[in-house]
DNA sequence: AATAAAATATGATATTTGTCATACTTTAAG
DNA sequence: CTTAAAGTATGACAAATATCATATTTTATT
C-alpha cells in the first residue's frame, strides 16, 4: 500500500491540510484503482460513499440530458477530488465521472473523511473552498451557455483546453477529445462542432490533423470568444 | 435590535445549527437593512465581508454577460444566505444580488461567522450542504441551458416559479418578473420570451393579464419541458 | 389629466443551429 | 490484411432564435 504522505498530487487538493498522523490513517483505509480510458469511476444516480482523489489522468464529469446527449459539466485532472458534493449532500451522484485517459485514483471512504472534518478545521475550509470554486465555475459556465454563441463557446473552450491541459511537443492540445465530447463540452450538436472546427481551420485559427488540434491564432480566438 | 433567536427564517438556513449563546452573539453584531425593489444588496466585483440573511422578499442573483445582457443565475428567498461563496473563497462577488421585491435582510460580518465555523461543526456542515445544493442546481441549470430549447426552458421555468414562489389568490404567479427578467432567467432574448408566452397563451397553457401569469395546463407544460 | 417613458407585443427578416443524408477516413476486430 | 464499425466531414434543408422595426399598452411623472 502506497503512502499518502509521499503522494505528490495531495498537495494540490484539500488534502494538503492533513497532518502526518491523518495521512497515515488515510493511507490505511484508502483503496487504489486503475481506471481505463472510457471506463466510469461512478455514474449518475449511484451512491458514492466517499471521495476519489485523482493521481493520474483526466476525466469528464457528465450529465445525461433529456434529449439523450451527454453534457460535459466539468473536466477534472490530477490533484482534484471527485464525489465530494454527493458525499456532503448525502445524495446520489448528480454527475457521471468517466476516464478520458487511463487513470490512477484513490478512493477514500466517507467515514474517514468525516472524522477529518470534525477534527481539522483547515481541511473543512479547504474542502469548502474547492466546492465554492466549482460553484463559481459552474455559474460562469452557465452564463456562457445561455449568452454566447456556439462559435464563441468553441473558441473559448479551445483556449481553456490549452491553458488547463497543455500541449504536446508539436503544440497540439494534449487532451484529445472526440468531436462528440467537444460538442458535449460546448453544448451543441456534434455536426455543428465539426463544422465550426473546419471553419476555424480554413480561416487559419487552428490546424486540424486527425484528432489533433493545434491553436495557431490565440489572439484571434480570444477575440472571437 | 431584534433578536436572532426569535427570527423565524433562521430555521430555514444553515444558521439553524447555532445555539442560544451563538445567536445572542450574532444578534449583537448583525446589521439589519431594508432594501427597496430594484436596489442591489451587492454587485458583481464588490467585496462582501460577510453574509446576508434574507428575512423578507425575493432577490435575483445575476451576472452581466459580455453581450450586455443580465443572466439570472439564481433566485433567492427568505431563509437563504447570500454571499457565502465569495466570503469563503475570499474573492470579490461573482454575482450581483438585486431585490425583486422590497426586502428585509440582516448582514452578519465574516469575523463572526468564521468563529462559528471553528466552534460549531454542525454549522460548517450546514453551510457546506447549502453550497453543495447551489452547485447541484447550477450544474443542472447549465445542462438545461445547453441542451434544452427556449420553449422547454420557459415551460420549466414557469413551473419552477409556481412551485417555489407560489401563487396569489387568483392563482397567478406570486413572483412577478418583467419579461426582460424572465428572459434573463431562461437565457434568451426578451422578444423570444414574449413571443413564446403569447404562444402559450394562445394555446391555453397559460393566461396572461398584464404582468400576471397564470398556469392553466401544468401537465402540458410539464410535457413540454 | 396630460405627457413622457418604459414595458409589452408583433411582424419581417436574417442568422444561427440542429437534423438528416451521405461520403470519406480512421480505428478496431477478426 | 481485410472488413466492419466508429468517427469525422460536408451538403442540403428545416427549425429555432435573434435582431430590428414599429405599434400598442402600461406605468410613472409633472
Amino acid at each position: 500500500m502506497s503512502k499518502c504522505e509521499q503522494c505528490i498530487v495531495r498537495q494540490f487538493s484539500s488534502l494538503n491540510a492533513l497532518n502526518k498522523e491523518e495521512l497515515i490513517k488515510m493511507a490505511n483505509c484508502k483503496t487504489s484503482y486503475t481506471i481505463k480510458k472510457g471506463e466510469p469511476l461512478f455514474e449518475e444516480g449511484e451512491t458514492v460513499n466517499g471521495v476519489f482523489c485523482i493521481k493520474e489522468g483526466v476525466c469528464k464529469m457528465t450529465k445525461l440530458s433529456d434529449n439523450g446527449k451527454d453534457q460535459i459539466v466539468k473536466l477534472a485532472k490530477p490533484g482534484e477530488l471527485l464525489g465530494q458534493r454527493s458525499m456532503i449532500s448525502e445524495e446520489a451522484a448528480n454527475l457521471s465521472a468517466i476516464a478520458l485517459e487511463d487513470m490512477e485514483v484513490c478512493f477514500i471512504p466517507k467515514t474517514e473523511l468525516m472524522g477529518f472534518f470534525n477534527e481539522n478545521n483547515q481541511f473543512s475550509m479547504n474542502m469548502m473552498k474547492a466546492i465554492c470554486g466549482d460553484l463559481k465555475d459552474s455559474d460562469d459556465h452557465m452564463v456562457n451557455m445561455a449568452q454566447k454563441t456556439v462559435k464563441q463557446r468553441l473558441a473559448e473552450t479551445l483556449l481553456y483546453l490549452e491553458e488547463n491541459f497543455g500541449v504536446n511537443e508539436d503544440n497540439s492540445l494534449r487532451l484529445q477529445l472526440s468531436r462528440e465530447e467537444l460538442a458535449g463540452l460546448i453544448g451543441t450538436a456534434t455536426e455543428s462542432c465539426i463544422r465550426l472546427l473546419s471553419e476555424f481551420n480554413k480561416n487559419g485559427l487552428i490546424e486540424l490533423a486527425g484528432k489533433k488540434i493545434t491553436l495557431l491564432e490565440k489572439n484571434l480566438l480570444k477575440k472571437i470568444s
